[in-house]
DNA sequence: TTTCACCCTGACATTAAGTGTCAGGGTGTG
DNA sequence: CACACCCTGACACTTAATGTCAGGGTGAAA
């Protein structure tokens, strides 16, 4: 839908400090040049104070529209802290996505906040490096929100490999480790699996319906 | 331009103290009552607060209408599970603002993405119980943020009891431990403490300035 | 001055989105 | 119960949007 496109520019334009030209826009986007082009001038034409400027690219003129919203600095540390735990204790994706989230959340504070939030002298360390590579964490957690089964290959503690395709109902993020809740279709109950234990994750075009008894919160129940 | 009727629907609403009709709503905009249905499910999933009921028309729920912030799936995955560690491992008050965080940014969600992001089944492991008192965090925090010397008793390796004046300038979260890093005055250098070894901690009234050399950032940089 | 990186817009074939009509089902009020 | 409304799917048709191509402009740096 073009209207949720026309937002998402707006959002980076907002986020960005420095101007983002048509073409980064379009990739960005997955449209083209002459598409953004058109986006702008219809923007334009709504009022949006969105400047474009030859060599340069595009920019907010403003700070505009988007109503502050109102934390309070217990709730700001809470954010930083949260989004630097997570940061340190995930993937690329989810690291680079909790500094988006950050930036966003900066943008959406007032004024007054900004700066705080932005040097606050807060942090959260983790024994393991900072960002790294967590195969198939990013597949995991596509499959959990869009409730696809996974065909799993799995190195268990006894060093055998097993294969089962599984149900994956909720990811708990420990301090060095992730494990994926699932409901095994081959053993008809739950199964835990550490992430950084799975050889191979391919998703399948087969979704699960809702099931009482076999649903996230129903292994939560067990514990 | 569609868009410009979406809004156009929303004026009418927010203007109209009474319930108004598809019907009126499309001979006024001379467009088909089906298309005001449509627009009708685009706004709401879009997060403006209409509301429609038989018999009676739409009308706006609340005298309000904030364009939504947008989040993908990686940012809100990543908000939920970094609230859930920083609540899992901070003071009640850390984890109660965790929480409120958390309401305040799914309702400043689009419809379509609040119940997603209510029920994500994510979730953070701590060792240690999920809240507990951690005495002196609320007050550390609140000493960085507004750079107030502490006056300090300290229980450090050797079981022996020290005190002095320090400036507080950064706060870690690790995994079980919290640690508070100061430049302190005694000594004239930086100092770490563990926060769980603080056994007293007072406000004085007496801000720090900004020096080189002394701050959060130049401490990191000796990493 | 030239070169480069950008903004900008028209034209056109193609694709995607939107629309109105029709049908059928539900809710609230008198 | 009748009436006034909300609601949604289906489908043929209409309109809008898109990408490609072409050509022109501005600002900054070499």
């Amino acid at each position: 839908m073009r209207i949720i496109r026309l937002f998402s520019i707006l959002d980076k334009l907002r986020v960005n400090r420095h101007p983002i030209s048509a073409k980064t826009l379009a990739k960005s986007l997955h449209v083209s040049e002459r598409t953004i082009y058109r986006d702008m001038a219809t923007l334009q034409s709504m009022g949006a104070p969105v400047r474009g400027e030859g060599g340069i690219g595009y920019q907010m003129e403003k700070g505009y529209f988007l109503p502050p919203l109102h934390f309070d600095s217990d709730e700001l540390d809470a954010i930083i802290l949260g989004m630097e735990l997570i940061a340190s204790r995930s993937d690329d994706v989810l690291a680079n996505a909790a500094r988006r989230a950050t930036a966003k959340i900066n943008d959406a504070l007032s004024e007054d906040k900004r700066e705080a939030f932005k040097n606050a002298p807060l942090q959260a360390f983790s024994q393991t490096t900072k960002t790294r590579k967590i195969p198939f964490l990013s597949i995991f957690r596509k499959a959990v929100r869009k409730r696809q089964c996974i065909d799993l290959t799995y190195l268990d503690l006894k060093k055998q490999t097993t294969q089962r395709t599984i149900r994956p109902l909720g990811l708990t993020v420990f301090d060095k480790a992730w494990l994926l809740t699932a409901w095994c279709e081959k053993k008809n109950d739950f199964r835990n699996f550490r992430v950084d234990r799975v050889q191979s994750a391919a998703q399948t075009d087969k979704t699960f319906p809702r099931e009482t008894g076999k649903e996230f919160n129903d292994f939560l129940k067990t514990l």
